[in-house]
DNA sequence: ATATTTTTTTAGGTTAATCTAAATTTATAT
DNA sequence: ATATAAATTTAGATTAACCTAAAAAAATAT
């Protein structure tokens, strides 16, 4: 049985390496979890013993794919709560992070099994992010950042960082919402800000911060 | 901020001294939470310090106001989640005392609030335990125990113990649940088990265990 | 009333998760 | 290639929650 710290380094690892792709460094884990490098150092060893990561001294780590299948139960557990937070408890996309970040450690697979049957087996939260599946199988959309959408080109708005609610607000100011439809009028050079057509009527302006929090279909 | 270990403190506490009324002992802490006595000891000058309960060495406890308020937050969100549990997420009664356990100690005033609305502001758990308002508020009915319901009389089922699955799975089996009506038929002395005549038609025999886990209107 | 039993507390230790500071390894820059 | 800087680990403490064993207080039984 993991425990809850377990179990959030073992997301964060997850997330830091895209899925499992790439090696994770220590101090990138220490920053993600608002911790110090030596903790993070002690509980490497431990989930290494526990054979959830490959670890070698000053080398970073490697999830697992036992450590793959935790974390994705975890994700999983997070964005169904989230689905059931903002459709059914009608939360605010902003106010469900935090929340979630508690729900997704209660142990109960039927729990898990009965809210998603519940919520209509969805596929993605109310941030556009894909929801593993029972056996942790993601089918997520092709998606860029909305930085990367060339000039003149148009697109749409189908997913947004989630862990930052003044960022969210700040979208929902802006009436950026996921299925929103835009069109990137111009980049700036200078302070890598773009122009952007929002509905076909709206001209705003964001900042690289934005761009770069801001998933879009091609 | 309470521990989740604090906060079950408050409520085998509050729950072992009947609400407040009681001085609780060090021992039966201790059983109710399946720790010892030396740590219950440890925990108590802690809660004390916090003015969470009324400790005096060798003298048991009293939970304060503030720590009645504290205990009773934590019923509420135990029986919320029990009702949606059962009503939205087809649980059955027996399944979801040890899942309640859990999400009683999620951290959110507006989860709950929200809960609670989505819940239509239900007043009893499936249990038939009372659910604390907002406030703290219980208004629970009245009710005595089945084993001291007179032979002869008759009555309604309107609570049972909700912490043993077998037992709940036993009361399914019996065909007792939330709202039977029963008759007192026969009172056994030498085991003290009882005769019962359920829904008017059918007649079972309980154990003097089984009558002290059942609630009736007399 | 005193001895015995029971209950409770204290003393001292363990474990998980954290920290700071120092040591070590790896990376970078001249 | 070597010095310096950065990243990482180790060493050693700390805290919360637990434990066992011994001591102390309260309850009880003769």
């Amino acid at each position: 049985m993991l425990s809850y710290t377990e179990e959030n380094y073992l997301k964060a690892i997850y997330h830091l390496s895209s899925g499992g792709e790439h090696e994770v460094s220590t101090n990138s884990i220490a920053e993600s979890l608002q911790t110090k490098a030596a903790s993070v150092s002690d509980m490497l060893k431990k989930l290494s013993v526990k054979e959830l990561v490959e670890y070698r001294r000053y080398k970073g780590v490697n999830i697992s794919e036992e450590g793959k299948k935790e974390a994705l139960k975890i994700i999983r557990k997070h964005r169904l709560w989230e689905v059931f937070l903002v459709n059914n408890l009608k939360f605010n996309w902003d106010e469900v992070h935090e929340v979630a970040e508690q729900l997704e450690h209660i142990k109960s697979p039927l729990l898990i099994k009965r809210l998603d049957e519940f919520l209509g087996y969805p596929s993605f939260d109310p941030h556009g992010d894909p929801i593993p599946d029972e056996y942790g199988v993601i089918k997520d959309k092709a998606k860029i950042l909305l930085k990367d959408l060339e000039e003149g080109n148009e697109a749409i708005v189908v997913a947004v960082s989630d862990d930052n609610p003044a960022f969210l607000q700040y979208c929902s100011k802006l009436g950026i919402k996921i299925g929103t439809p835009l069109k990137a009028i111009d980049k700036l050079e200078f302070d890598n800000s773009m122009q952007l057509l929002l509905d076909g009527d709206q001209k705003i302006n964001v900042s690289k911060e934005v761009s770069e929090n801001i998933w879009v279909t091609d």
